[in-house]
DNA sequence: CCATATACCTAACTTAGGTCAGGTATTTTG
DNA sequence: CAAAATACCTGACCTAAGTTAGGTATATGG
């Protein structure tokens, strides 16, 4: 244990030092950091002032001088919103969205180097996203998606690649009970997508079947977000807005090959029944009364 | 390839955000981060001012600052080399002492706090001491060590523990030519351990045995600095001494169950020859002239 | 419709961290 | 032994970042 600690000791000094560097690559362009970060979150889609204020952690006061700054520096407008003309958008501009993308080479070629450097790319990058996985904790957030949409489908894709090297004989989506993405929309049911830092890292769906009855299905966390609590807090969130539907009974089938998802329902008041569909992969099933 | 762009960007901006959360917790002693960096650099011992500049990253007069406003608090002080009397050497206080170990504490709980969370902390602990050893790859140090003292200590146990469970009927020291100590230091030869952030990760011996012939034993790199061309940087370095030390003929032996090793000294010069003496665990016989 | 809340702004100030120019005491070197 | 180099120091200055106090325009709720 005092090896442990001494590890992870030695892993912050590591990262306090490297982000020093990290940060030079802003410095690089001889912008102070600030400014670099704003011009980022604005060129990643963030263009109203408060969501900027919020993203970047900054006081009013100081995000309108920056804003100043830059606009001074002619790399960003700020026009009034349509919809409430006390708040503001920013876009860049032309010489913005060039500085912009300048930021984005510069990122992407010092993650090239960092992986470049390494004899083993796949263990690498495993071990930096369980690390940031753990880093950001706290800042996994769970939002409703469109189950056909992007995100739902980088899940989904990932999911069944999972279950095809877990169960003995693979796994063809077609033979499975699909769940229809229409059944998973509101009101019948809700499809939610768990992010971090916007990488889609798990997934759950409710079906919802009409009288009350509703299934969880595609439950899926990925590698690097395990062991943080994130499929109890994906069960979690469907069963709150479960209820919300006035679902009375949650049910869910599952398989022998995903033992650590039966330990979960056991653990969280699901109790085992008897088999409800004729689902070819499916060996055990689950009930929960609302 | 582009999915591993995004996720070292991923990481990198986990990291960012963390690093703010790791330096709080030396804000929260109400003190600048600069100061809390020198009472701890003090507290593990670096007590000479031009060491402390240059482990902190700091200028001559910055240091001045941070070190005078220290004495100001009481918490360190500051006395005239008696070596060179140009030079300082700075030590803790009583008070200051007391705070560099409520540093030490609040360090410990934080690291213990992050493995808390996770369900299976040994493999968040091996993500770690790659993600650190990668981004710390250009400090890891290598320094002539006592082959009896606590570093060589450690890397020799590591060796060994992997080397029963990679030879196929385990290994056993006492059945191995244990090299005496005293042939692999100087002027005989020397041992060499490589350091990241002072946590051994690696370590070779070269084993002098007269008339100007010597055997390189025990090259070993820990798992999480694999991958960053560290055991070719140990083996560099032997060399460098050997023929400091008017060595003419190296030699080694190596074991099939260590493939990598041999791959490295195929590619750095070396040639196979007979078996040259009878240590069983032994089957491929190494020799480079100097 | 008016009091209150909200969204953003400006100006003045503070702190941390860092640089620059120059100074003193000591050691090293030709 | 004198000149040059070294180790550290001081004071003046700078920038980035953050805070405080107050101001203006717009939206909203009783």
């Amino acid at each position: 244990m005092d090896d442990a600690i001494k590890r992870v000791r030695r892993f912050n000094r590591a990262v306090t030092a490297a982000v020093g560097a990290l940060d030079e690559s802003f410095l690089g362009r001889g912008r102070p950091l600030g400014s670099a970060r704003v011009i980022n979150a604005i060129g990643h889609g963030r263009t109203d002032v408060a969501v900027l204020r919020e993203y970047l952690g900054v006081e009013t006061s100081l995000m309108s001088r920056l804003l100043r700054g830059l606009e001074d520096d002619g790399l960003v407008e700020t026009v009034v919103s349509t919809q409430d003309a006390r708040r503001r958008v920013v876009h860049l501009t032309k010489a913005g969205a060039a500085e912009f993308r300048a930021y984005e080479r510069l990122s992407n070629t010092q993650a090239k180097a960092m992986l470049a450097g390494h004899a083993k790319p796949e263990e690498l990058l495993a071990a930096m996203d369980l690390v940031a996985s753990v880093l950001g904790r706290d800042r996994v957030t769970i939002e409703e998606a469109d189950p056909r949409g992007d995100a739902a489908r980088y899940c989904l894709d990932a999911y069944y690649e999972e279950l095809s090297h877990r169960f003995e004989h693979g796994f063809d989506v077609s033979r499975s009970r699909d769940p229809v993405a229409a059944q998973m929309v509101r009101p019948r049911g809700v499809f939610l997508v768990a992010r971090s830092d916007d990488l889609p890292v798990g997934c759950v769906g409710l079906k919802g079947g009409g009288q009350g009855v509703a299934e969880i299905k595609r439950l899926w966390v990925a590698p690097s977000a395990r062991g943080i609590g994130l499929s109890k807090r994906l069960m979690a969130d469907a069963e709150r807005i479960a209820r919300e539907l006035s679902i009375k009974t949650l049910r869910l089938d599952t398989n022998r090959a995903l033992p650590e998802a039966k330990q979960l329902y056991l653990k969280t008041g699901w109790k085992e029944i008897d088999r409800f569909n004729d689902d070819p992969y499916a060996d055990s099933f689950f009930e929960k009364r609302l």
